[in-house]
DNA sequence: GTCAAGATTAGT
DNA sequence: CTAATCTTGACG
């Protein structure tokens, strides 16, 4: 099996970590599990910086849990939050700055009965919109941790289509109640988009469609 | 050592 | 709105 021709490159991922949040919209994830390729288009992501961002897993410095952030661009950082679930975010900036995106849902694109296997049965709305679903429906836990996305047989990402800023919303990040970036509009969405978690077009919170960057 | 909060989800 | 479930980080 062959994936080298569109895989993202290095240098896709080595940019400011803004910047790589939108572009990954509209990039195909794919797992490849037991043989079967499981993936998805990318259409909602966060973007989580470091030392000028409270919110951030890498706000208060390296640690033995956010250690992979401060690495190398292009690598996963997986982590294990409300003793359940799990999170998979891609490493951005260059080796030593620490940045990531927060991969927040997909549009379920191939091994859709595997994935619903995964998810318990779930109809294909509910099975890749949230970040903790997408880990689940691609069976991927705390041991991917430290993947590098570039070389990894088992995952990887694809250029995909990327998605014209008419088709891009920005709105706060979920789940953060303090820091004061909390309510910066650093979630980036494909506007409309089904699979996409809470929804910006139907709340009421700032939100706004981007006109580049 | 002790403890509260957490980049969530499913069910009431 | 809340339980589930456990790791991490702050404090002492």
């Amino acid at each position: 099996m062959e994936h080298q021709s569109n895989l993202l490159t290095r240098e896709f991922y080595a940019r400011p970590t803004m910047e790589v949040a939108r572009d990954l919209l509209g990039r195909i994830l794919v797992r490849v599990y037991h043989g079967k390729r499981l993936s998805g288009r990318i259409v909602e992501t966060e973007a989580y910086l470091g030392a000028n961002d409270p919110a951030s897993h890498a706000y208060r410095g390296l640690s033995p849990r956010n250690r992979v952030m401060f690495g190398p661009p292009g690598f996963a950082y997986v982590y294990f939050i409300y003793g359940m679930h799990y999170c998979l975010n891609i490493v951005t900036e260059s080796n030593g700055v620490a940045g990531a995106v927060l991969i927040r849902a997909l549009e379920p694109l191939e091994g859709i009965e595997v994935m619903q296997e995964l998810r318990g049965g779930r109809p294909v709305e509910e099975l890749t919109n949230g970040p903790a679903k997408l880990t689940q429906a691609l069976a991927l836990d705390i041991s991917w941790n430290g993947t590098d996305l570039c070389a990894s047989p088992d995952l990887f990402l694809e250029e995909g289509m990327p998605i014209p800023d008419e088709m891009v919303m920005t709105a706060p990040r979920i789940g953060l109640s303090q820091g004061a970036t909390k309510d910066a509009p650093w979630r980036f969405v494909v506007a409309g988009n089904p699979s996409v978690s809470h929804p910006p077009w139907k709340e009421k919170g700032p939100s706004k469609r981007i006109e580049g960057l």
